[in-house]
DNA sequence: TTTGGCCTCTTTCCATCGTCAAGATTGGCG
DNA sequence: CGCCAATCTTGACGATGGAAAGAGGCCAAA
């Protein structure tokens, strides 16, 4: 009954303390600053107890990475489905939602598309960027219904582009650098609204 | 006159050495795998050599930062008075030579327009990213002459995420995984001149 | 209930890293 | 010609990721 430290032995779900520390820290300092013998430190574990949870590092990003796609997918489409409109909102929404999830995950997004995190998850059935790309292209389908199977294509690349694009510059700060967080919001609907008009207009 | 190590003391241009060879380790390692002492090794130098020119491992990464942005507008510059017809054609031209650095330059270019690098290099004259949106500004300002500097603000912000982000999801290996080089590059060009022409058409 | 096995966690160790301090070497300026 | 400052090396420290080995606790089979 000590509050002191009565905990030894067996964790209780340490794997899960391990994700939630981890993503913190992830955010706290980034990816170069990211460390395993700090997630063990703040999960109050030794440093070696994490091994028994996850093979590497990498590993452990991994598991960051796959619950971060799950979410922004989640995201986006609930955000899509909070307007019952016509397809070409729906579009401007799959993006609000993808902007959001970027916005309150920076680090976690940045990480989800690196370089680096490619080389680590090559497992697993693809539940990560593919999903996104699915999501766009059945509203792409619906708006551009008479349109080659090459023009969706690229309209699906152009949507993807312009959002991915504007949300990484934000948050590199190379756009809108010293801007409220409503005057950027503004300024990425406008992205978005032009992104939507120019698939729309695809269909001639 | 050996061919063996005859250098001893006193590499002769160690601070360009360790560029190179910093460039090609962050090409070839990523920058998780990128190591101040491999530098060194690389250069045929111990690894407390580099303390001599460059204050940190941030210092030689803020210096390959530097020198790619240099790169990069060149690069944009250079594509875009090949052309010498309509503004229309040489946004979609700086777009060309935006894509064609990241390209060639993968692991820099992530680097570059990464939030660690923002952490990084605060100081200079912001010859980096400001450089880039200027060179699309005054083309979009051509275009535009007649609209607001509203519209022409936001059509520069969508000029830049399009473009961006289809080079950079196509790095990520999400747009075009197995495509040839070739059919990318027409995916891209088809990007670009979507771009092109919403900021055409924005003119009304 | 007891006991044995297994999972969880700790301790210890190793190679590597970035950085610092001190010493060795050299080129060039007086 | 000799000395100084810049350049490079050697050695050390603390921190990291990972491997190996041992300690501690849970649970199911007897």
């Amino acid at each position: 009954m000590s509050p002191n430290k009565p905990r030894a032995y067996h964790h209780g779900d340490l794997r899960e303390a391990l994700v939630a520390s981890g993503r913190k820290l992830l955010e706290e300092k980034g990816i170069r600053g990211f460390t395993l013998r700090e997630c063990a430190r703040r999960a109050e574990v030794s440093h070696a107890a994490p091994a028994h949870h996850f093979a590497s590092m990498d590993d452990l990003l991994a598991e960051l990475v796959r619950r971060g796609f799950a979410e922004l997918t989640a995201a986006m489409t609930a955000e899509a489905d909070r307007i019952e409109g016509e397809a070409a909102a729906r579009l401007v929404g799959l993006g609000v939602g993808y902007m959001a999830f970027a916005a309150a995950n920076p680090a976690l997004f940045q990480l989800m598309f690196s370089r680096e995190a490619n080389r680590i998850e090559l497992e697993e059935g693809e539940a990560g960027a593919g999903g996104i790309r699915r999501l766009q292209a059945a509203i792409v389908e619906e708006l551009l219904a008479d349109a080659s199977g090459e023009v969706r294509q690229r309209m699906v690349d152009f949507a993807w582009a312009s959002m991915h694009g504007f949300i990484t510059l934000v948050l590199e700060g190379e756009i809108g650098g010293r801007d409220s967080s409503r005057a950027l919001k503004s300024r990425g609907l406008a992205v978005l609204a032009a992104m939507a008009e120019t698939v729309v207009r695809a269909a001639r």
